[in-house]
DNA sequence: CTTAAGTGGAGGATAATCCTCCACTTAAGC
DNA sequence: GCTTAAGTGGAGGATTATCCTCCACTTAAG
């Protein structure tokens, strides 16, 4: 692959995964191409469907999230506390509820693209072996599962539509940090 | 009002609460007077705008809150600790979350509904009220305002779109009763 | 310099929802 | 019953939006 094709390849995802957490997962592909600043055929030629577009999203994240488990299964045995709860910040930081649609939408896709699943699958291990160190550490109550634990952490990041009330608080840190307090055992 | 008019006017915001909550916020208008079982005429003489439509479920909701509000605080002297759990899941039930895209819709139309505005304020205001007797009584930060603590609850409690990984579980009381320990002081 | 990979964006094809219009139905009062 | 005005259904034209192909043009890389 020529290395201009790359760069856009790349770019794309990376407007995809933006325009995606900012305004829900039926942007057109004109604004996912606008905003990575080439045309609409590049897309196309990169991505010929929304499936292979959001499988990239997910790679992406993927890697990411190996990242988050990988940093704290080496800090925790000097600073357990310290990296429990910057691992849960560094996931929450993520935002994965902004692919809570477009998971959706690639396993309902006719043939539900099996790459992802794999990378799910992964994924959710990884995260499966930072919960039993938490849980044995008395961070965590041992009943919840690396589904649960992620799918909730999803929700409270899912992004919000603009919601124009002034009163409304943007920041969201007190609920991920009231999550951290409630899935710790009695 | 005839006496069928008004029945069917109640069918149409059952079935438009129902919709927005399965599908979000772009159901047809022909998707919804079909569930309510009339035709499109109908809906259009009722709701002539979305805007319209949107203001008939939160009068529907505003009422179903102030329910929630007068019962706890009925209750509230003979057993806090109950009543308070009560009162929180209560909320859940009412599934505020359904209703967060279509009150960013309400708010971003070019009129914002002044009627959706005044019943937004009561109900907080009455939310407020619970949860200072919460608060005195222990079970609640003092940090927490009412529009935080019903967006929290509003947010653990939107609906996901159908996700048809066999291990997602669609159970999230068990995020509810995180929120409740987590928003309690230490 | 050559050339094949890569690119842009106009525009026809397709799909979906909106919302009006008017002949027909029915509740409710007499 | 009968009258009548409120209430109703749903077809269909108007409008809007996105999809995705096509081909002449550009450019990286040897």
């Amino acid at each position: 692959m020529r290395s201009d094709a790359m760069a856009k390849r790349n770019a794309l995802v990376a407007a995809a995964r933006h325009l995606y957490a900012d305004r829900g997962p039926d942007v057109p592909f004109t604004a996912i191409a606008a905003e990575a600043g080439v045309g609409i055929a590049t897309l196309y030629r990169h991505f010929p469907t929304r499936s292979d577009l959001i499988v990239g999203i997910i790679e992406q994240v993927h890697a990411e999230i190996l990242d988050c488990t990988t940093r704290c299964g080496e800090e925790w045995d000097s600073h357990p506390a310290g990296s429990w709860l910057r691992f849960v910040r560094a996931l929450a930081d993520l935002r994965l509820g902004a692919l809570i649609p477009q998971l959706a939408l690639t396993a309902l896709a006719e043939t539900p693209p099996e790459e992802a699943v794999r990378l799910r699958g992964r994924a959710l291990g990884a995260v499966g072996r930072v919960l039993d160190l938490a849980k044995t550490a008395g961070f965590l109550r041992r009943e919840i599962t690396a589904v649960e634990f992620s799918l909730g952490l999803a929700i409270i990041t899912r992004p919000l539509p603009a919601i124009p009330f002034s009163d409304v608080p943007s920041d969201r840190s007190w609920l991920i940090d009231a999550f951290v307090r409630g899935v710790r055992p009695d």
